[in-house]
RNA sequence: UGGGAGGUCGUUCAACGGUAGGACAGCAGACUCUGGAUCUGCUUAUCGGGGUUCGAAUCCCUGCCUCCCAGCCA
């Protein structure tokens, strides 16, 4: 599926992506160039592990290092940091390549992985042996966790630390020749047992994992670990600027200490805060958990905070990125509330989208005096934002149908939509009043409505200069079509999904009515052939994007987001 | 109770020794053929205590609070 793809009704989008926020970070750069530290070069990577699905934390992430590198004219990588080969999958390879190019992240023909220097990283590790800076330790992993120390002790020497350089190299060799099982030695880097940074106590370098990898498959069987492999990677590519999350803020001190023994190029580590965002989970663990026990339909579920997610969802990388950058980038550690985002939906989708009508839970309305077998076609427009969009003609005739919503039998005081007696406006078409409501005799359900109209007001303006209190939308019952319509509603009812009770996780605050199917929805006949990844306004609804199961005999709607509803917000407060 | 990083409106980001400002949210109003959009106005903040200074969110000291680190995960 092309979620980009519009038919040609369709508005592109445009980006209206002006002034760059100011952050710290690119404060840092300035400064860098002012100063020439980096011969003027501003090259950044982005470098996920293939073990998941990208999710929208990522995508500050994607936003803030190719967005740097495309404000300075620098570069920015794309490499996959797949040094554990037990995690990592070719399927997670291929949705992170297709979701940090709809984000519009662009690397040219920089796609690396560090599997790529895993010779490399193996020359390093036999130099480190040779100055006497790393040994190989036959600690099981049980051992070297209780050598280590906690936070507040320090560790202990473990009895292969003072190994002699020879046979740290030969043990090293025949790990490599695949002579030990899986977990019986590492190789680990000489530091200090006693320092504070408990990153710094010795940390294994290489471990034994006799495991095919998605792209070096059964060469190896060790297999750097991360730290020993991220610091060094970023410098093979002549990183300048390696912008990394909070937490590896203490393991900065390792990969100086790695690049500095090594006397390799130094590229300069600069953290921030992972974004966080209310009502939503942002750890690939727990979304894998999510996916796996059928909590949600898969990575791409529209509930899911993924790229794939909320792109299928309808976001727009516009969006996405408007949201990205004016949230801005710091070292704080908080929680950005959903709304936020939220209004970066609207605000792109209520310029760039088409406005079309659409029933959602259909009440039939039978206009009384409008001639039987009569159809006329009414002007419309498609989006007032933009006259560009044009308009377009959709079918009145004498059975219609509104949103059940939009009558009431009686009716609070400020509700000023359909009742008996009083006239409302069609959307584009006539004011009609309501003359009766015809019920199921056993249920007492309301079935139909019986409307008059005004022929004069046709258009959607009476001559006579008389005011309605509301307009409401509608659709022509003979020429509407049918279409499922899925409303999404949060994932999670607590701000903090992770905020349980004693003895329970995070699936405790699922939200059980996050996802409603409408199986009923009435659409104007303009919608005949959409096709997958196009978005709407239903108006008065919200914004709503064609799903990649629908087709043309069953059209299948996402709503991507809700319009801001002042109603909703009064109706709650009677 | 080791180390690292942070604490500015409800949320988020600014202010870089000189009038604490924007955005989101909230409230009130205007306008409107979407109770949409748009526009106006309003409310609310420098973690506490000491200093330095003509002047401190910013510099110093001190206390408090929050987050991260003890994977052969990244």
């Amino acid at each position: 599926m092309d979620a980009t793809k519009q038919e040609p009704g369709a508005a592109p989008t445009t980006p209206t992506e002006s002034i760059p926020a100011s952050n710290f970070i690119r404060d840092i750069i300035l400064d860098d160039l002012r100063t020439d530290k980096c011969q003027g070069r501003v090259h950044t990577r982005f470098p996920p592990e293939p073990n998941g699905y990208l999710h929208i934390g990522h995508a500050k992430s994607i936003h803030i290092n190719f967005g740097l590198a495309a404000e300075f004219g620098g570069k920015c990588n794309l490499r996959f940091d797949d040094t554990n080969p037990c995690k990592e999958e070719t399927e997670y390879v291929e949705s992170i390549i297709e979701d940090v190019r709809w984000l519009g992240g662009d690397w040219g023909d920089r796609l690396f992985y560090a599997s790529d220097y895993f010779d490399q990283l193996y020359e390093w590790a036999v130099q480190l042996i040779r100055s006497g800076d790393a040994y190989v330790c036959d600690l099981s992993a049980e051992q070297v966790r209780q050598q280590r120390g906690t936070l507040t002790r320090p560790g202990e020497e473990g009895p292969d630390r003072n190994r002699s350089v020879e046979e740290n190299l030969d043990l090293f060799e025949r790990m490599r020749a695949g002579e030990f099982p899986d977990g019986s030695r590492t190789l680990r880097a000489r530091i200090d047992m006693a320092s504070p940074n408990v990153n710094m106590r010795d940390p294994v370098l290489y471990r034994i994992l006799h495991a095919e990898h998605h792209r070096t498959g059964n060469k190896w069987c060790i297999y750097p670990m991360y730290d020993f492999a991220h610091g060094q990677c970023d410098s093979i590519e002549r990183i300048t600027h390696s912008i990394c999350t909070l937490e590896f803020e203490d393991h900065r001190p390792l990969y100086d200490w790695f690049i500095e023994k090594l006397g390799i190029y130094h590229p300069q580590q600069i953290e921030f805060d992972r974004l966080n965002l209310t009502y939503t989970l942002l750890s690939k663990r727990k979304l894998l958990t999510l996916v796996q026990k059928g909590y949600v339909g898969g990575w791409d579920d529209p509930r899911m905070p993924t790229i794939s997610g909320i792109r299928r969802r309808g976001y727009s990388p516009e969006a996405i990125r408007a949201f990205c950058r004016n949230m801005s980038v710091s070292k704080t550690n908080g929680t950005t509330e959903l709304s936020a985002l939220e209004y970066y939906v609207r605000n792109d989708l209520n310029k760039s989208v088409p406005r079309v009508m659409a029933v959602l839970r259909p009440l039939r309305v039978v206009v009384d005096n409008y001639p039987e077998g009569w159809m006329e076609e009414l002007d419309a427009v498609n989006n007032p934002e933009d006259e560009s969009m044009g308009t377009r003609r959709v079918p009145f005739s004498r059975v219609l149908y509104i949103e059940q919503d939009d009558f009431r039998e009686n009716p609070p005081k400020q509700y000023y939509r359909l009742t008996v007696g009083r006239e409302v406006r069609l959307r584009y078409g006539f004011f009609i009043k309501c003359v009766g409501v015809v019920k199921d005799e056993r249920t007492g359900e309301i079935v139909e409505l019986r409307c008059t109209y005004d022929p004069e007001s046709r258009g959607g303006n009476s001559p006579d200069g008389r005011k309605v209190k509301s307009t409401i939308h509608w659709v022509s019952a003979q020429h509407a079509i049918d279409a499922e319509v899925r409303l999404y509603d949060k994932l999670f009812l607590k701000e903090n999904p992770n905020e349980t009770e004693e003895g329970q996780d995070f699936t405790a605050n699922l939200n059980p009515k996050s996802l409603e199917v409408l199986t009923g929805a009435k659409l104007e006949p303009s919608l005949h052939d959409t096709v997958p990844g196009n978005r709407y306004q239903f108006e008065r609804l919200g914004y709503f994007c064609v799903d990649r199961e629908s087709s043309p005999g069953h059209l299948v709607f996402n709503r991507t987001v809700e319009l801001r509803d002042t109603w909703a917000k009064i109706e709650k407060k009677l």
